[in-house]
DNA sequence: AAGAATTTTAATCAGTTGTTTAAATTTTTT
DNA sequence: AAAAAATTTAAACAACTGATTAAAATTCTT
């Protein structure tokens, strides 16, 4: 089982979890079958056996990357040397874009996340992306001083999160309904991506008084 | 197929559906079996067939429910003749309770309309249950009152759901991640909810001139 | 170029799945 | 109470699933 990849030639592997990434991503472990992906991948059926020894470790291999995308705005933007209103800006903007290149990275993870919660530890744990600490004091220090409301870094999570992320779970019922083509979505998602970054925004920054 | 049932005894169709929205709701259409149901209700698994004909119409019917469940709050609340910041509040604490009460609610009916979107329209439009024009009016009144901004209600539904939803959409994550009780991500759902109608109506609504 | 190691394939296996059948049981009707 | 209708059950079916096997094809080593 060593790499025989030469120059800019996709290897095997990568063929097989690019395939399943693509399936996983669109019918969830459960909905999957390991001939869906040996068919998306144009590839027998065994060789996925043969690279990943099963389906659920070719989807855990799937998981743990998709998972990490998930959580890449907050592990990387969380923890810069910037401030606080810089950080909550960024942050939504880099959600944006990533679920505008994968609209279904959310239903996915939280969705698996339902079926199997320990996962999250397993994974997450492992990678410890959030240096919880530092945002914290950052909280509150912003908070002493009067610059934002006193917030809890628990809520501060998914106040930062689930406007953009809820849109993109909706995604396929919003474009349903009001007859969007995928254009349409898009832009109607950058707007109301905009939108929150200023309720957020307003909401947490407080006025500062000029001496 | 006649009903029997004689007073405040279940009847088996009723025992069957039951049992399949809690399997369903948990695990979602792929990934329960017909056997899971028929254990879940205490029956032998032909009797399903019986009364259902197949899984995916017993699917169906508990799709439905769970898709006006879902809604429930959108249909009841902003038809009602009252004001605009009344409806948001009151609208916001319904869906909390309802997801209180099921809080696999939101990642079932997500990522089944995610597998199938075409439900969406099927179910939902035979109920046409939010009268559009009628809030599309009232908001414009009260943007061109000056009253609140002026908001596209493409963006006022996922304005007013997005928070409540994702926070029921993650948690497990959340009470895993904080090492949370039940009660105590109830409490810090409902805190998080307050807080929420906080930033929203104050967004959405603009401070009135006192002549 | 020959042999060894690796990669790929077709065929198959054992277990599971949704569904059906036919018989047994219960309820309703006469 | 007998006959008819409705309900419930155990058993089985055919299709599908994840996985394995053994052989074929390819690549690497010498």
């Amino acid at each position: 089982m060593s790499k025989k990849m030469s120059n800019s030639q996709i290897s095997t592997e990568d063929r097989i979890k690019e395939a399943a990434k693509k399936v996983f991503l669109e019918k969830g472990f459960d909905g999957t079958t390991t001939r869906d992906i040996a068919k998306q991948a144009g590839l027998n059926c065994a060789l996925m056996n043969y690279y990943f020894r099963s389906k659920q470790k070719l989807f855990s291999s799937v998981f743990e990357d998709m998972l990490i995308l998930f959580f890449q705005g907050m592990t990387n933007i969380l923890n810069k040397p910037i401030s606080l209103k810089e950080k909550v800006v960024e942050l939504v903007n880099h959600d944006f874009r990533t679920l505008v290149e994968n609209p279904s990275l959310t239903n996915f993870v939280l969705n698996e996340l339902h079926r199997e919660p320990e996962r999250f530890g397993q994974t997450f744990n492992a990678h410890k992306m959030v240096n919880e600490a530092l945002l914290a004091r950052q909280l509150e220090e912003a908070s002493a001083k009067g610059e934002i409301r006193p917030i809890d870094i628990k809520n501060f999570f998914p106040l930062l999160m689930a406007n953009i992320h809820f849109l993109f779970l909706c995604k396929s019922m919003t474009m349903e309904t009001w007859n969007m083509t995928e254009a349409d979505f898009v832009r109607f998602a950058e707007k109301h991506k905009d939108m929150v970054i200023e309720m957020v925004t307003d909401y947490l920054f407080l006025p500062q008084e000029v001496p």
